[in-house]
DNA sequence: CTGCATCCGATCAGATACTG
DNA sequence: CAGTATCTGATCGGATGCAG
């Protein structure tokens, strides 16, 4: 599949470090503001401004590290605008759009499964 | 769809009931234990301390919390055996396993992605 | 408008110790 | 083995003030 090493034990560190990778992306995008705002994002851009709104209850502070995190991570794209007043514009790349289809799947078996959670609840007791 | 009501508002409340629920949900689940659990459990049933392996990092305290966080939620199921030593298998529910479902594509979607994101990493400069 | 820094309280998360 | 409780440090997250 990639590139093979010569020498005997490189691949398994290249395994390693791949997966230690894949548990930091997995801990970045798995919280709460990161999945809302690439499920605000969705299709369009947005600017600064107007994210705030759209994702309601999130904070100038969270909105701005996650959309740093988002952009480092190269699953958003932040466009600056050398106007006045500044007009800074995200949008989803091709990763960001795809990663944004499985977060509509959770938004939809959330709303499937309402029901069925909130009697759980009942029964537990809280 | 649901059983309407015959007063003029109380839909609107019940809708606006059913989506701080919803958020709610997804606050619940949408974090790096919950998920890394539901996917450790998969279709198996594990015991407590075989989930302590399995999913690597995680604290005693931390699969406490949200293993009943699970289970009021009632994606997973606790099952206590009456032995010495006492043995607790936990199982996920139909609607764990749906969940369970999308956290793959995430997995995946990680994975899928992963040279794209270090990439991304080098250009911004850590 | 956007972004950064700071302060501060709330919550998270690990370590430890103790029960059935 | 599984669970609870407590203590402590780390991180989260909101509010505010200031800069470009």
């Amino acid at each position: 599949m990639v590139t093979k090493q010569l020498s005997g034990l490189p691949e398994d560190a290249d395994l390693r470090r791949a997966d230690s990778l894949a548990r930091e992306i997995f801990s970045d995008v798995a919280n709460k503001w990161a999945l809302l705002i690439i499920e605000a994002l969705g299709e369009r851009t947005l600017r600064f401004s107007e994210l705030r709104t759209e994702v309601e209850g999130i904070s100038h502070k969270m909105l701005t590290q996650n959309l740093r995190m988002l952009e480092r991570n190269g699953l958003a794209v932040r466009k600056v605008h050398p106007t006045v007043p500044p007009r800074v514009e995200y949008t989803l790349t091709e990763p960001g759009q795809a990663l944004r289809a499985t977060v509509d799947l959770i938004c939809g078996w959330t709303h499937q499964h309402l029901s069925h959670i909130e009697s759980a609840r009942r029964r537990f007791g809280s």
